[in-house]
DNA sequence: TCGATATTTCTATAATCATCGAATCGAGGG
DNA sequence: CCCTCGATTCGATGATTATAGAAATATCGA
């Protein structure tokens, strides 16, 4: 996963309705959600919650699809899996995850690699 | 870990100069790096450096200290943890993490939980 | 075809964020 | 005490983001 790819996921993630939106989705599964629905649930106007789900969209964290009048959006969970594995290798010391996750366990080190 | 911390470390991580200072950071371990050091390796003036150290150090995501003249900053792995915690847990149907990190390994579910 | 429903796009506005030179502050050295 | 170095704060500017009503688009039922 490209940094830039992976700046932009954390931008989507990175605000407050958003956020709500995509936990909603992973919560839903492959089934998904149409946009009124989260909206509602949220509690945005429809216009909003359609400029959000785009940008998480854009990130490529949700698919969508038309079913009949609604669109039905649904988490990606490879491309949260791509960002999940970046933080980790990047952002943590690159520790895999053992158990209990931790990033970095051994303290005082100077300079890891 | 609170939503809104959450929000905030990841609005800190999602921007370029600051996740390749974060990721500096990771690499260099407890010892950590001088703000100039880190402002030189990125390539940004120091005022904007600074601006964006104060926005990881704000979301917690970096300590720092006050070295002589310099000031070292240090990743906090502990808030870092946290927030991968969060992720795994809201933001991919709340595997642990087995081995190969997966978010939601089982395909077309009807309804996680 | 008309009307209702579900969403998105358009548009304007307000708010927040990023950039960076200049001024300021803190710590040392001479 | 003065000067330099390292870093932050200030201030102005431009860019991006968030919000939400209004208008447009697509689908379906009657």
């Amino acid at each position: 996963m490209l940094a830039e790819q992976v700046i932009q996921a954390l931008g989507a993630l990175s605000q407050e309705h958003r956020l709500a939106a995509f936990r909603l989705l992973v919560q839903a599964g492959a089934e998904g959600i149409a946009a009124g629905a989260i909206a509602e649930k949220i509690g945005v106007p429809p216009s909003s919650m359609s400029f959000h789900l785009s940008q998480l969209a854009n990130a490529g964290l949700v698919t969508q699809r038309r079913e009949s009048r609604s669109i039905i959006y649904a988490a990606d969970y490879a491309v949260m899996n791509g960002l999940m594995a970046y933080l980790t290798e990047n952002c943590c010391g690159g520790l895999p995850c053992d158990d209990s996750a931790a990033c970095v366990p051994d303290p005082t080190t100077e300079a890891i690699r």
